[in-house]
DNA sequence: CATGAATGAGACTTCATTCAT
DNA sequence: AATGAATGAAGTCTCATTCAT
C-alpha cells in the first residue's frame, strides 16, 4: 500500500512533467528548450526531472511515444465502428483531426522536430519511432482495406498515406492562420475529396 | 573584365557552398552541422563561408530560398501547359515529386528542419518564407482553378493543399525506405485518387 | 537559515570572485584577460563565473562600480571632518591618494580601460558611469566650497578637478617607478600648492 | 629626383594613412576598430596599410608617438619664450590646452588607449614612450624651474606633474560635455591658482 | 605596388548532466 | 527524494595577417 501510493504518485509526477514539458518543447523547439526551462515550468529543479528522464532526449522521445500510442489508440477504436468505406474514411479524417486539434502541441512537436527524430543518433529510438508510426499506418491501412471496392487501381495504403499527409498539411495550416480556415468545412470537403475525386461534379 | 571574371568566381563559390551545405544539412540536421563540418566539406576554411554568408543561420536559410524558387518556377511552368484539370493534377503530381527526387537533400531539410523554420528568432525570414510558402500555393491553387468543375464542393486551395500534403507523406516514406515503394506507381495512383476518388470503381 | 548560510556564501564567492577578476584585468588589462584566465585564477570553472555575472563586461563593471562607489562613500566621510579649507584639501588629497594605493589594481584598472568605459556599447552602463563620476566630482566640490574664501575667482569646481588630475597623474608616476617617489612628501607638497600656490614664497 | 618624388609620395601617404586611423581610432577605441575599417577609411586596401606599418600595433604606436613629439616640439617652443615662473606656467597651460583642443583625437587615444600603451607586449616600444612622456616631464620642469622661486617646498617636477594633470582632466571633462565648460575661463582660472593657490584671496 | 580572398587561432558563451548536501 | 552549484565540452564568429594574382 504504502509503496502502492508512492508508485501512484511518481507516475502521477512523470505526466505532469511530460504534458509541461510537451507545451513548453512545442513552443520553443528541442533545441532553444533548456532542462532548466523544462525544470521552472514544472515547478520542480533540474535534478528532478533526471530522476525520472535518463536525459533530454529520453524526456522528449517519451512524450512523442505516450501520444503516439494514445493516438494509435483512438485512431483504431474509431476505424473499429465503422461498416463501409464512407464511414471509414470519415472517421480516420474526424478523428485524426480531432486528436490534433486537441492536442495541438503534439501535433506541433511532431511537425517541428521531425529532424530531431529522424536524426537521432539513438538510432534504437529512431527505428522504434519509425516502426510505430509504420504499424500505424498498416493499421489504418487494413481498416479501410476492409471495405475497399473490388479491383480499385488505388491501394489502401497509398490512400491511407494520401490521407493523413493531407490531414499534416491542413492542421499546420490551420495552426499558422486559425482564423483563415473552417476546419469543420475542410473535414467534408476531404471526405467528398476522397471518396469521388474532384471530377464528380463536371 | 577582371572584375567581370571574380564576381562570376565569386558566385560560383557561393553556389558551390550552397550545394555542400545542403547536402549536409540535410545528413545530420541543422543543429548536428557544425560550421566546422560544412568548411571541411567544402574543402575551405570556417572563415571562407562567413566572406559569403552572414551567420550559420543566413547559410541554412539562403539554400530554402533558393530552392524554394526554384520549385516555384518549375512548377508554375508545367502547370501552364496544362489544358485541363486532369492534365493539372498530374502535372502536379508529377514536378513536384520530380523535383523533391532530385532535390532530396533539400525536401529532407524542409521536413527535417520545420522547426528551425517555423522557431527561428528572425522573424523576418520566418514571415518570408511562410509567405513564400502561402504564394507558392495560391500559384497552384490559381492554376488548378481555371480548370476546375462548377459546382464542385470542393475548393482548389483545399484540393492542392491535399496533394501537397500527400506528395510530402509518400517522398518522405520513399526517401525511408525507397525500395518498398514504386514511384511511378505512386504517381498513377495519386492522380486517379485526387481525380475520380476511391469510389469510381464501387 | 539554510538559505541565509547559502547566501552568505553566494555573497562571498561574487566577492572573491570580483578581487582576483579585479587583479588580473589590472595586470592584463580588459582584452587581454581571458574568461578561461580568470577562471583559473578564481579556481573555478569558466563556467561558474556565469552564475554570477552575465558577461565579460558584467563582470568587469561590476568591479569599477563596486569600487567607485566604495571611494565615493570612504571621501565623503572623510571631507565632512574638515573644518576649513586647509583641511578639506589636505583630507581630499590623503584619502584618495590611500584608497588608490590599496586599491590600486582599480586605479590600474580605471586608469587603462579608460577606453573600455567611454566605448562600451552598453550606454546604459556608460551614462552610468559617467554620471556617477559626475557626482563624486559634485560632492567633493560641494564640501570644498563650504569652506571657500569670498571673492575667490577659482571655482570649487575647477579646484576640485584640478586636484583631482594631479592625483591621478602622481599615483600613476608611482606606479610606474614606486621607489622614485616618495607619496608623502608629494601629499604635502600639494596640500601647499593648492593652498598658496607657488608663488607663496617668492 | 625620380626616387625622390616617390619617396615624398610615399611619405605623403604614410601622413595620411595616420591621420585617417587616428581619427578612426580615437572615434571607436584600439580594440575595436579594424583594420578593414581603417583601410576603408583610408580609400586603400588592407594590404596598403601593410607596405606602410608593420602591423595594427606598428601603425596605432606610430600615430601616439608622432604627435607626442609634434606635442614636445611645440611645448619647447613655447617655453622659450617665458620671461617669469608667470608666463612659464601660463604658456604650459595654454599650449598643453590649444594642442589637445586641436588634436583632441589624439588626446582621447591617449586617454583611451593608456592600457593599450601599459600593457603592449612590444616592451620596447612601451618603454621607449614611458621614456619620451619622462623627458617631455623633465623638459618642461627644467624650463620652469629656471624662474622658480628661492626656497619653495614645491619642486618643479611636482609642479610640472600636477599641472599637467589638471590639463588632462579639464579637457577630458571638456570633450565629454563641451557646453558645460567654458575652457578660456579654465586656463585663467588654473594659472591663478598654481600661481596663488587658493588662500590669496582670504 | 596594390588587392582582397583566404586563413585559422582564439575568445566568449551555453547548457546537459552530475553530485555533494 | 530533491536541489542547484559546478563542470567543461563544444560551437559560433571575428579579425590580424598573408600571399597569389
Amino acid at each position: 500500500m504504502q509503496s502502492e501510493k508512492k508508485e501512484a504518485r511518481r507516475e502521477q509526477k512523470r505526466r505532469d512533467i511530460l504534458q509541461r514539458a510537451e507545451q513548453i518543447f512545442a513552443r520553443q523547439g528541442f533545441h532553444s528548450t533548456t532542462m532548466e526551462a523544462v525544470a521552472e515550468e514544472c515547478g520542480w529543479s533540474k535534478g528532478a526531472l533526471y530522476l525520472h528522464f535518463e536525459s533530454k532526449e529520453d524526456l522528449f522521445f517519451s512524450i512523442i511515444i505516450e501520444k503516439v500510442d494514445q493516438l494509435g489508440r483512438t485512431l483504431e477504436d474509431a476505424l473499429e465502428q465503422a461498416e463501409d468505406i464512407e464511414q471509414g474514411i470519415a472517421a480516420l479524417i474526424q478523428t485524426q483531426f480531432d486528436f490534433f486539434v486537441s492536442n495541438n502541441d503534439f501535433f506541433q512537436l511532431v511537425v517541428s522536430e521531425q529532424g530531431k527524430i529522424l536524426h537521432t543518433s539513438d538510432t534504437g529510438m529512431r527505428e522504434s519511432l519509425i516502426q510505430k508510426q509504420h504499424q500505424h499506418l498498416e493499421m489504418i491501412s487494413l481498416a479501410l482495406s476492409k471495405h475497399f471496392p473490388e479491383g480499385s487501381p488505388i491501394q489502401a495504403l497509398t490512400l491511407s498515406r494520401s490521407i493523413l499527409g493531407s490531414i499534416n498539411i491542413h492542421t499546420l495550416s490551420w495552426l499558422l492562420a486559425p482564423l483563415t480556415i473552417d476546419l469543420e468545412q475542410i473535414k467534408n470537403e476531404l471526405t467528398e475529396l476522397y471518396l469521388y475525386g474532384v471530377k464528380r461534379h463536371v
